[in-house]
DNA sequence: CCTCATGTTGAGGTAACCTCAGCATTCGCA
DNA sequence: TGCGAATGCTGAGGTTACCTCAACATGAGG
């Protein structure tokens, strides 16, 4: 085994994120949406309502970060805060009616670039990527 | 296969792309150095001297930003700019003594710390990944 | 009812980029 | 040979996506 391998592979690796990344900037352009944007509204299209510290949690960043992410889409109209009935400190945070049909049409549009990325790889080496990346989260 | 398959790629690479990120971070700590400064050492550390014109290419990014990565790699003595002989609108710049034993030592450090991340794979899974990798870019 | 924990946010900071414009030099060519 | 265009660097200023720390309101347990 060549004693480069795991710098070569942290480096490929960087070389292939930063490649995803300006796509991935690409295809959210139509929406003027950034990429953690995109992120926040995926992950609120899959539940009713977040607190958002909940939000945060599943996004992985800190809860002020959290707070950033949903003043923007607020001011875009496509999430709204309202008071959680059971902890009057807590906001919960859900997506409006056009969130809901933005979030749709970007996943969409995410999917169609991820595909189009990928698809430099044939389906075995997609399955084999995808189970190791499971492997090293 | 699965129709979920590419947004589910792209998710799981930017998962393992955070996690690697953070550790990278943690591994160059005791040097106080930025990722993006122990990326141009590496490639200050195989040649000469660069301009700053071929540095910002190697490191994909504008002129513009491999000044600043310079100015603070120069701050903390590790490289030093001189001028290019050949043309005098150009500067070139080279790791210093020190700078070159800082490099060699974060070479090492960068090259345990993705062993232990990557080790979470076995050699097969490994190779695999480098592969794959390499057709993505 | 008082103390401690929890949820959100203002203030302010950082890293790593970017563009645009300015200045110095060099180059191509009439 | 001289001059306009191209090239190389950097100041000024902006952006994105994060962060921490402390304030403030509310909740929960002894």
């Amino acid at each position: 085994m060549d004693e480069h391998e795991e710098a070569g592979l942290s480096e490929a690796f960087w070389a292939v994120a930063r490649r995803l990344r300006h796509l991935t900037k690409d295809a959210l352009a139509p929406w003027q949406i950034t990429p953690s944007q995109s992120r926040a509204l995926n992950v609120l299209g899959r539940q009713e309502a977040l607190r958002l510290n909940e939000l945060a949690e599943q996004l992985r960043i800190a809860p002020r970060s959290a707070t950033e992410v949903v003043d923007d889409l607020q001011a875009r109209g496509l999430v709204e805060r309202r008071a959680d009935p059971a902890d009057r400190r807590a906001t919960l945070v859900a997506l409006t009616g056009p969130g809901r049909d933005t979030a749709q049409a970007i996943e969409v549009a995410r999917r169609a670039e991820a595909d189009r990325f990928f698809s430099a790889l044939d389906p075995d080496d997609r399955t084999q990527l995808g189970n190791i990346l499971r492997k090293l989260t």
